[in-house]
DNA sequence: ACAGTTTGAAAGAAAGGAACACAAATTACG
DNA sequence: CGTAATTTGTGTTCCTTTCTTTCAAACTGT
């Protein structure tokens, strides 16, 4: 349903098709016009049409062919022009905040991320922070006209649909209209989207990660906290209010310990950092230089260490059990935190979901660390911020005043 | 990403709109022409040429206005002929089969439903004893041109593809192609469809239950196993395979009993009927006449039947506090034995749902029982049935063949 | 009875893609 | 080295679908 009950008009299919053409360009990179008429099953004179369109706004350019061996006339190559639309992408992570000048087609122009300080912090602080950041990121005299939207990460429970920063544990904040704040901190009328870190991460591990080309998958992004990014049918999980993919608070175990959230037993609790630091015997508020530690130690031997890790283990596969038996995911994806330690606890997560799980689902299902490290969230900031571009190209640059007229005179 | 990354032609949006229109009836019944021009967004001259096109295929007809007390000129009321096309919907439930003729627009023909013995059967005696059912819902001589599909809803891990049916515990079948069963038992080429049943009782509360309008919707259908139907910004949940929504077996309790899934704690063993007899000291393989004594005790204010239900309370709004957190509904809707307990653990679970979910994602959840009773999953595979017209009904009706052709001559 | 309102009907316009014919650019092969 | 085969871009024509506009029809309210 959703979109199945409105009528569309003719003008629908021409948005759609430019909207066809630049996310196939987006996600798969430069490609022949060839390759787009076989991929979007238009015809060449359709594809010609409506490259000339996105050429004649500038969005798209076409280059000499690459020779390719092949009889037959060759195709010009058509590349979206990542100077003509870019987003800047935002992150807020636990120990650090991030900040990249992203180009239409996923080329990162810039850069940056600076450490931070654990535990509470002012919005207005952190506000005052990003946008240094962001103008070390945008370079001085930038063409302003060209930045699409702002795209910003980070862990806490998120309001799709305005930004409202239901609640970020790490940092302390309840309720805050970051998207509203942040916008005056950088003195700015461009859209700001906010979303939760571990939502962009599995968006960009999807787009250009380990799970390009799967439609069902469950990410997993652990770190201080457990958080979920999950995508049904090629789509984000959101929920009603866009506060969905919680899954580390999915309760596990009756007898566990509390939980930040106000509950106890949280699987948070039995596969989150500080849980693995506990078992460890290691500082539990250590942070990456701890788990590194405790890796170090598992590697050489240490019996505490593996143990440890063996329960975190554990823990996983029987959270990863549950969330299997209601996705039935093609793959799931485990980034931050539990992707380090995927090399060492993969056979014990594996026994688990398998003690566990449903067989049907279970011999379907992949589990795979992240690839693309940490900067993922990042990554998908950068993707939901063009998000809007992608879905409709034509009302970005104005639909219908640039129309090419190649042969009218 | 999905449907665009393929190319739109101008045939498509005639196709979407055919598909609008028919969909708007089918799920809201009859109405007039003006009301489908304001809920499309079209204008009354496209109204006026689908409506012809669907007219001419005879899947629609045109009656009288209803004369409504407000000024201009009243508009004709459009309704589906259910005459026309119709599907055959049929269910093996734990204690009972049952089949029932449905009419597009949603109009129960016939239907019936017989007792069957619990446990193990042959998968012919079950093909069979359907086979005969189905004959006695569709009438001798009945116009087998206008039986669109058949659908079959089943406690099973069913894959959607094929409708294998991985496993069906209460009936021990493992991997048993029913679609091709049936048809050779009905002697049918019709297309047959076989899906969970928790998965079509959440679809049809979608369609015509507690769940209409509501987009985001976890269904929780509690019988002697518990199964789940969940509908994700409005489509259904299926998983890469359609095993998806399996939400009796998240593990829940790590010191729990044995489930006949071959895991432990599942959430099924807490809150699955065999638990509450259990808890109440009734035999647990009782059934429904047990679950009414129970209830009948607790509304007596025999102790252990209230500690009972209180029991499988607090274990209900645990596995729903995680549930909450992870899909966000706007949602929960309580089928089966859950639905028939509720009024007597609705304060129970709200309190431990208080007590153990995020508070944004909690603050706008609403829990209500199921409101289509014990055909829900019926009258979902009659859904289901129909959607592939639905969605399509040009190719259902030869597309182009019938053209109004309304003033051509 | 008449004005006002809402709707259906019909014809023309606009827009977009498909189909087709032709030209261009490359490889394959003798 | 030249010709055939192949693939692709170009440009024109046609078809499809919806929208716009205009007018007539049917109803309400005064």
């Amino acid at each position: 349903m959703r979109g199945d009950e409105l009528g569309q008009r003719s003008e629908t299919v021409r948005r759609a098709n430019l909207a066809a053409i630049v996310r196939q360009l987006h996600t798969r990179g430069p490609q022949s016009r060839s390759t787009l008429v076989s991929r979007t099953g238009l015809t060449r004179s359709a594809i010609r049409g409506l490259i000339g369109e996105l050429a004649a706004a500038g969005l798209v350019s076409e280059r000499a062919p690459a020779p390719l061996g092949t009889p037959g006339r060759p195709s010009p190559m058509v590349r979206l022009n990542p100077e003509r639309a870019k987003v800047l992408a935002l992150e807020i992570a636990v120990d650090s905040l991030a900040a990249a000048l992203v180009g239409i087609g996923g080329r990162v122009v810039a850069i940056d991320r600076v450490e931070r300080q654990r535990g509470h912090t002012s919005v207005e602080e952190v506000a005052a922070d990003l946008a240094e950041l962001a103008r070390r990121v945008v370079p001085v005299g930038h063409d302003a006209s060209t930045l699409v939207a702002i795209g910003l990460a980070m862990v806490a429970v998120v309001r799709r649909d305005d930004g409202l920063v239901a609640m970020a544990p790490n940092l302390g904040w309840k309720d805050v209209p970051l998207g509203a704040r942040l916008a005056s901190a950088l003195r700015t009328g461009i859209p700001i989207v906010v979303a939760n870190e571990a939502d962009l991460g599995a968006l960009a591990e999807h787009r250009r990660g380990a799970a390009v080309d799967v439609d069902d998958v469950v990410y997993i992004s652990g770190e201080v906290g457990v958080g979920g990014g999950i995508i049904v049918a090629g789509q984000a999980l959101t929920g009603v209010a866009g506060y969905g993919g919680e899954i580390g608070h999915m309760p596990l175990n009756p007898t566990g310990l509390p939980c930040h959230c106000g509950s106890f037993g949280c699987w948070e609790t039995e596969v989150g950092e500080r849980a693995l630091l506990r078992r460890a015997g290691h500082p539990v508020d250590g942070g990456g230089a701890e788990v590194d530690a405790v890796l170090a130690e598992a590697s050489a031997g240490v019996p505490r260490a593996r143990e440890a890790l063996e329960d975190v283990g554990r823990w996983l596969g029987t959270g990863l059990a549950g969330l299997i038996n209601i996705f039935n995911p093609e793959l799931v994806v485990l980034g931050g935190l539990l992707g380090r330690i995927q090399p060492y606890v993969a056979a014990t997560v594996a026994a688990e979901v398998d003690r566990r799980a449903l067989p049907a689902p279970r011999k379907l299902v992949r589990i795979v660390p992240a690839s693309l490290g940490v900067d993922a969230p990042l990554l998908g900031a950068a993707e939901l911020a063009f998000e809007p571009l992608l879905a409709d190209p034509a009302a970005w640059f104005g639909a219908r005043g640039v129309v090419p007229e190649l042969a009218s005179a």
